[in-house]
DNA sequence: GACTAGAACCTATTGTTATTAGGTTTTAAG
DNA sequence: CTTAAAACCTAATAACAATAGGTTCTAGTC
């Protein structure tokens, strides 16, 4: 019998669209195993455990993410930039939901195994888009960090349904809040820096 | 031999601390029957299956985090109020990760389910918050989305670590962060309205 | 104080996935 | 053609989920 050909990247392939159809934790080794007409314990010669093989698609979505988002703010400036970007995500995120889920698992990634490409990627087209407003470089991180955390809120919580049982919409709240982004980032840092942080509770981290 | 007198509500609150202890993901029966020292089949008297135990254990972090929200925003008003509010859901998350981790996934929650009444009690503290500014009470739910947006995602981000490689501690940004949308509720809307928000792709939802 | 209905809990069993161990076969290099 | 590594397999163990079908406790009733 002909050999299947599997290959870790063939295996986060297969994981991807798993994950897409039938969400991240479904991600399995004996479905991704069925799918390639093989044993599961076949795949151990390619991937260490499910860990890896979620993993392996974890990378593969940020990686996507990135070459949509270097796509998507080639050129621009300003608020298309930005524009560009944000929607970058969320266009992604609806068109791979189960590859968007594994990418906000990026958290549980060694440091290094992150640090391949994809991850930097992400921050530099970030930092790009935010060169374009004035934001003093040493407040710079705050901003990205801002642009980062709204983006990747509102999509949870679009896509989880938060939006759909209150009236206006989730696209107008979108393009909102992007003008909001975009006004806030053209004056930033809105606070000059002093002020303290409202400290977390005592017993936390 | 005496009862273990399980409840449901019993069952939530045993997950709760298993899913601080060792992740949302490892919330499971036959963890939960062993710490209450009965048969995992037992558990069937009492919920469904795992789904409904999860589901528990996310209403229970959705009223906790209410709760904290209530008392954090108490006589208080404009950034005092912002600040107080959004810090109780960031408290929360570091004193219990895995509850966070639940209330996150109350996407999946059925609509009664999640208004039964902790939904709609978080939805009322940020409009009360929101209206602390003079937003048009027409835009106020964009407000309330990208605030809700902003600091889930956030504190998502942080919990995740995506922050500790990156120099500046995540403190800060979030105090930059918070007196950004602070800045941005003053005056909103930002964008008066007719502008259509860039459509996602063709074929996304 | 025994009687009974229902709740609370149990044992047994099946199906699915993960993982390890230890072959066998194919492929490709020399 | 030989041979060594890679690719794949079968077998077996362990854990969790879930269903089926008891048994025992307990509360309310006569």
């Amino acid at each position: 019998m002909a050999r299947a050909g599997i290959t870790k990247a063939r295996l986060a392939a297969v994981g991807a669209e798993l994950a897409d159809e039938l969400g991240f934790e479904r991600v399995t080794l004996a479905e991704v195993a069925r799918r390639c007409g093989v044993q599961t314990p076949s795949l151990y010669s390619h991937v260490s455990g499910t860990a890896e093989l979620r993993e392996q698609v974890t990378l593969l979505a940020l990686e996507e993410m990135a070459d949509r988002a270097a796509e998507a703010v080639a050129g621009l400036s300003g608020k298309a930039a930005l524009t560009g970007l944000a929607n970058s995500y969320r266009d992604y995120a609806w068109q791979h939901p189960g590859r968007f889920t594994a990418s906000a698992a990026a958290a549980t990634l060694t440091a290094e195994t992150a640090a391949g490409s994809a991850g930097p990627r992400h921050a530099r087209f970030t930092e790009a888009v935010l060169r374009g407003y004035a934001v003093d470089p040493g407040a710079r991180v705050h901003a990205v960090r801002m642009l980062g955390s709204t983006v990747r809120g509102f999509i949870t919580l679009e896509m989880s349904g938060s939006f759909d049982h209150s009236s206006p919409p989730a696209d107008e709240s979108w393009a909102q809040i992007i003008h909001g982004l975009d006004t806030l980032f053209r004056s930033w840092p809105a606070a000059p820096g002093a002020e303290l942080p409202s400290p977390r509770a005592e017993d936390a981290r």
